[in-house]
RNA sequence: GGCGCAGUAGCCAAGUGGUAAGGCAAUGGUCUGCAACACCAGUAUCCACCGGUUCAAAUCCGGUCUGCGCCU
């Protein structure tokens, strides 16, 4: 990176929001305008032979426009937060290289916030064996030991998570193995962090029950297109449902049907609800999310008007080209 | 027209005289290396309607309405 200033110059424009609200096609007129590349911040458009499930653009849709973390990664291999943070800030100081501007587009609001606060996850080598040894201990003696020896160990953490929120207490403990840090201690440094980029987080949102309508019909869209069988692909080639690529919504869902557990109706289904869940918990996400600036649709005629409000707000906080800035 | 069965939250549903289980949905929330994950919290002053019996009724009795089945 060979920016003259701190990171502080580095301009930094987000777009994210509920699935399903109009995302995709939000930022190309955003990058358009404004000589932007796209940095997906999603957690399963990264995976390759994901396309329709994941509802990620195709190459010739993107308008000539360069898209980064979009699929990059074989569905066996494992995604994360740190992995994001990591390929997201290359891609980040490659753009900006480039005298164009980022624009993070994607409705994974922990990874955006990890990466817009560049909060720190205190990297370990992987020692799984003790996550086993963890698991293991669940399962003989039950969670609330879990939670128990957590409530030593960090009772600043116990109080917050739930004995059944088994995922989490193992992360807890796990962490204070690792480091012999208290994660609560941790998490309350990493509260305090203030972003090192220059930047406007726009979140896009409308009617509830519009949105809900607008998954039911993009679900039967994909359907269409093909679902059952890009699935189906994965699946033959012997892809688990532990995987996290197949955590997704619109896959995990298969593996019942694909074993005659149940039937094509009730995935479709399920996968709607999975979907319309998934968008509420979204939207309970940025809701808190104090840095932020809500677009809602009903406010605006079209796209073109929701466009020129962000502009607007992008020129007043000084996010624009900066190519002339930094030469 | 007659007989029988049923009518409990948006949906499914338990409760058959003692003061409305549960599930799903909807809603709100938590979240710091699995996050499209994992997890949590509420939600019927009221049981189709009207009247009666009783200290007490969603629960018993009568009537009305609606649905379903059978008979004519």
């Amino acid at each position: 990176m060979t920016l003259g200033g701190s990171d502080k110059d580095i301009p930094l424009v987000i777009l994210t929001g509920p699935t399903a609200v109009g995302k995709t096609s939000l930022s190309l007129r955003l990058a358009r305008a404004i000589d932007g590349e796209i940095i997906s911040a999603d957690s399963m458009q990264i995976y390759q032979k994901m396309q329709i499930g994941t509802a990620r653009i195709l190459p010739e849709e993107m308008e000539g426009i360069p898209h980064h973390l979009v699929a990059e990664l074989d569905p066996r291999e494992e995604f994360n937060v740190v992995e994001f943070q990591r390929r997201a800030r290359e891609a980040i100081h490659q753009i900006v290289g480039r005298g164009h501007i980022p624009i993070i587009a994607g409705g994974t609001g922990f990874y955006i916030r990890a990466l817009v606060y560049d909060t720190d996850f205190s990297e370990h080598d992987d020692q799984e064996s003790y996550r086993e040894e963890l698991k293991n201990l669940l399962d003989r003696e039950g969670k609330e030991y879990l939670h128990q020896e957590l409530q030593r160990l960090d009772p600043e953490y116990a109080a917050t998570v739930h004995c059944n929120n088994t995922k989490r207490v193992i992360r807890a403990l796990e962490y204070y193995h690792e480091t012999g840090e208290k994660l609560s201690a941790h998490n309350a440094a990493q509260a305090e962090r203030v972003s090192p980029y220059r930047f406007a987080c726009f979140v896009l949102d409308m009617d509830r029950s519009a949105l809900y309508d607008r998954i039911d019909r993009r679900v039967d869209q994909m359907m269409e297109e093909g679902l059952e069988e890009e699935v189906r692909s994965l699946y033959e080639e012997g892809l688990g449902r532990s995987l996290v690529s197949m955590q997704g919504i619109g896959y995990k869902e298969f593996f019942d049907y694909f074993e005659g557990s149940c039937s094509l109706e009730e995935t479709v289904e399920q996968i709607k609800k999975d979907t319309r869940h998934f968008a509420k918990r979204q939207l309970t996400w940025f809701r808190r999310e104090k840095e932020v600036i809500r677009l809602n649709k009903e406010d605006y005629p079209d796209e073109e008007a929701i466009l020129r409000k962000m502009l607007e707000i992008l020129e007043e906080k000084g996010i624009t080209a900066i190519d002339d800035r930094q030469v």
